[in-house]
DNA sequence: GGGTGGCGTTAAGAACGCGTCAAGATCAGC
DNA sequence: GCTGATCTTGACGCGTTCTTAACGCCACCC
């Protein structure tokens, strides 16, 4: 079920959006500001936003900008019939789309479906096979060794962020705020704890990494492919660099 | 440079969007109707396209579709004010955007800016290639002689910068201060000590670097290029010292 | 020729980050 | 209300990384 995040003062709006949007089985949340928006949007991931800009104790491009800068969860601003820059202002600041008020119920919900169509690509391989493991992402399942491997939800977020990245570096800051929410960027406790869990179940060699590597300071990276053994000690330069 | 494809049969309007766009930046290519528009989109791959429902030949979302059956190309639909029914229906078949004319340029150019920007999420080039090594800036990972290399965070830092200046001298001072803060600008010890690392982990000859290199008294330069051997003041002709 | 400033190199202690473990808190199912 | 699973939180040891200072070398200037 895809789950709205309303972010609205007004509540004759509000009474026609939770309204509708539940009729056609979105799960509906609603927000009366945009400082408790923004922690709802932290707390409940959910799959859309819609957020009016006229909020009391915030700026629209403001709350805008605190979401995009850790979550790319689409973003559909309502607001009233104003100045082109408003509108330009907050799709530069990251929105999606931009509905001016009043608005008809279909054509937003329209939008509605287009932005989280967009959001929910057809994932082109949702299968990454290594050597010790397989990740099926669609299936949000797990095998290693031939035996399915239970994964508890963190762990399995933790993994699919890691896994969606494959072969880049992913912050600790990214991974703690897309798992926990923006707000435990610095808990670098939980990423170590739930990546010594994840290793303990897929690693052949816990102690000793081959697909979810450390780089010390910086973040996390999985591999599908294991590195050659020899690259992770001493490197030593050959001399066979005959230029020209 | 973004290319876009116009797909509409008004003079006016095709003009007022040839002249924006341009000036902007953009590529620019038009196609009068439907068929042709099709014709264009499969044969230019164009990043965005801007769709006009009012052709001659044949209905809007029958293009939409046309495209979507094998494209996720971003569609942005423009259409004279009409039912609600017209927007909802392109939007299902596939548009991403709809804009009802008469539209301010501003906002079509800020709505076309979030279609790319949800498109192509990378949309510089990452990866940077020297004969000795190669650094990918996305995946944050350098690769030297084929294998991996591991960099300490200020390591890569101090690549990075450099490599994002390719070519280009970048003071002391700047480094400095990017790397470990703008009270740091007088401590050139540590970007001696960290060239040092750099080099010895990166340039097949340390002792005399290609690649990285010191303007004496006024910062670094990285060179994608390695310079011709003279330049560098080598007396011996390159292929005598190979197996040293 | 001697002096000077900038650079490369090295090495040491200090500081930090990571893996690990374990215990308490919280939640879900029965 | 009980039980097991899951999540949070703190502490500890170890290896890595950072900081800092010292020394030698070279180019340039007087």
């Amino acid at each position: 079920m895809t789950r709205v995040l309303v972010i609205d003062d007004e509540p004759p709006i509000l009474r026609a959006l939770r309204i509708n949007l539940a009729a056609r089985h979105y799960e509906v949340s609603v927000a009366a500001d945009g400082a408790s928006g923004l922690a709802a949007v932290a707390r409940q991931r959910p799959d859309v936003v819609i957020l009016d800009l006229g909020l009391p104790d915030m700026d629209g491009t403001e709350v805008i900008r605190g979401v995009r800068g850790w979550s790319a969860t689409p973003i559909i601003v309502l607001s009233a019939a104003g100045q082109e820059s408003q509108k330009v202002a907050a799709l530069d600041a990251g929105a999606d789309d931009y509905v001016t008020k009043p608005f008809g119920m279909d054509e937003l919900l329209a939008r509605l479906r287009a932005a989280v169509r967009r959001a929910s690509p057809a994932p082109d391989e949702p299968v990454v096979v290594t050597p010790a493991f397989t990740v099926d992402l669609a299936a949000k399942r797990v095998t290693a060794a031939g035996r399915d491997v239970r994964l508890t939800p963190t762990e399995w977020q933790l993994l699919e962020i890691l896994v969606r990245h494959s072969g880049r570096l992913v912050s600790q800051r990214q991974l703690l705020a897309e798992v926990w929410g923006p707000q435990y960027e610095t808990e670098g406790n939980y990423l170590r704890v739930y990546m010594a869990h994840l290793r303990r179940k897929l690693e052949p060699d816990p102690a000793r990494p081959r697909y979810l590597l450390t780089e010390p300071g910086m973040g996390y990276r999985f591999t599908a492919a294991a590195p050659p053994a020899a690259a992770l000690g001493a490197q030593s330069l050959p001399g066979e660099d005959c230029s020209s």
